[in-house]
DNA sequence: CGCTATTTTAAACGGGTGTTTAAAATAGTC
DNA sequence: GACTATTTTAAACACCCGTTTAAAATAGCG
């Protein structure tokens, strides 16, 4: 395998750990079996790392993601909220044969870019797959058109929210609730779990402001 | 002001901002124009500085939570779910007396401490403070009581994903609304918005698993 | 006032950070 | 096989970190 990619390799799962900031070059590199200065001479610096372990994800995703949605728009049949939402589930569950654990670490990566470095992950990805952003909406808009589309801004962000939140602490969840429950669940079944919640969020009735 | 409050209002306001790991202690104390030295002198270290900042709001806030709560669940009528969920408005927008932007800065803490260090935050909250949790399962319980525990125990965690997380990218999320809709949100507005959302999500119809 | 206890201060400590350098090793090509 | 281009390497760089030290300043009190 190339240095690139081991180095890339071991970066998305220690990023997810525990953060970009929170995981210095020397740990990637060491997990990596690369020499410290690989990363710089391959990326150029540790915001370019970032994004490539990022874009590999997004590169392969959304893709999938914007042709499920059109399939979504374009049914016969007016699609609900629960089926604009249940169109990630695919997409997002196909990270897994991508790479080892693909979607909870892609989700847990999403979750870091939000809260690190004030949002500068934020801007990359929005100006970089724009297309995912709007598709979405169109697809929300076409399910519950009553919706204002400032409304609907609020509420795809809190879902945003949700869905990022969750993941980033999906592994300490599971464990509590297996002790709790007894009921061992992977990263499906939470994504089961959260997707009729969202649903609900989104199509709460409009209160007036 | 004593030193120590001069440093644990600089503290909250770059800790909400830009993370307990991405401040450094310097930060702070130039902020509160303050000696470096004192941090571990008053507070013994970075992390009990960290836990004091929390405490301090958590005190305002945790008997204030507990009677809204219990003020709910003994009223005449079954509360419905955004009575649950209301409950927690004032008291949280009372934290802007305790201190300029106190909710804000509280709620983004909050998402900090969920996202930064992997839990110990949480630990410390939820052993500390173990009231406010079983006071609002409780009240939950009693507005929606189909649900099951496991379940129940999921979507209170979403909420908190929802919450934590939209009140962590507030200040961008109200740029960007004004920016789109002309229309200038405080973070009592952006309550007001997510409240129906996640009383919604956990009223959500039960599916089987 | 004089003495003790508390608080503040400047300086240093040991260690970790991202990045750069220049030499060594390897790969690719005529 | 010699020569160039790419890649890898060890070492150093300059800087920031949380914490500790010991002396100086201040406060409290009999």
């Amino acid at each position: 395998m190339s240095t690139k990619n081991k180095i890339l390799d071991a970066a998305d799962v220690l990023f997810a750990d525990k953060g970009f900031n929170g995981t210095s070059l020397r740990e990637i590199t060491s997990q990596a079996n690369v020499n410290l200065a690989a990363v710089n001479y391959h990326f150029g610096s540790k915001k370019e790392l970032i994004k490539a372990v990022m874009s590999r994800y997004m590169d392969e995703l959304s893709p999938q993601l914007e042709s499920a949605l059109s399939l979504v728009c374009e049914a016969e049949l007016k699609p609900s909220l629960h089926d604009v939402f249940s169109a990630f589930i695919a997409p997002l569950l196909n990270l897994n044969e991508f790479k080892e654990n693909g979607t909870s670490t892609f989700l847990q990566l999403l979750g870091r870019g939000y809260a690190d470095s004030q949002g500068f992950l934020r801007w990359f990805l929005t100006t970089q797959y724009p297309n995912v952003f709007t598709n979405f909406t169109k697809a929300v808009k076409i399910a519950y058109p009553e919706l204002s589309t400032e409304e609907m801004f609020w509420r795809l962000h809190f879902t945003m929210g949700t869905i990022v939140f969750t993941m980033s602490s999906s592994e300490a969840l599971i464990d509590i609730a297996e002790n709790d429950f007894n009921n061992k669940l992977d990263i499906a079944g939470v994504i089961e779990r959260v997707i009729p919640y969202v649903a609900a969020g989104v199509a709460a009735p409009i209160t007036n402001h």
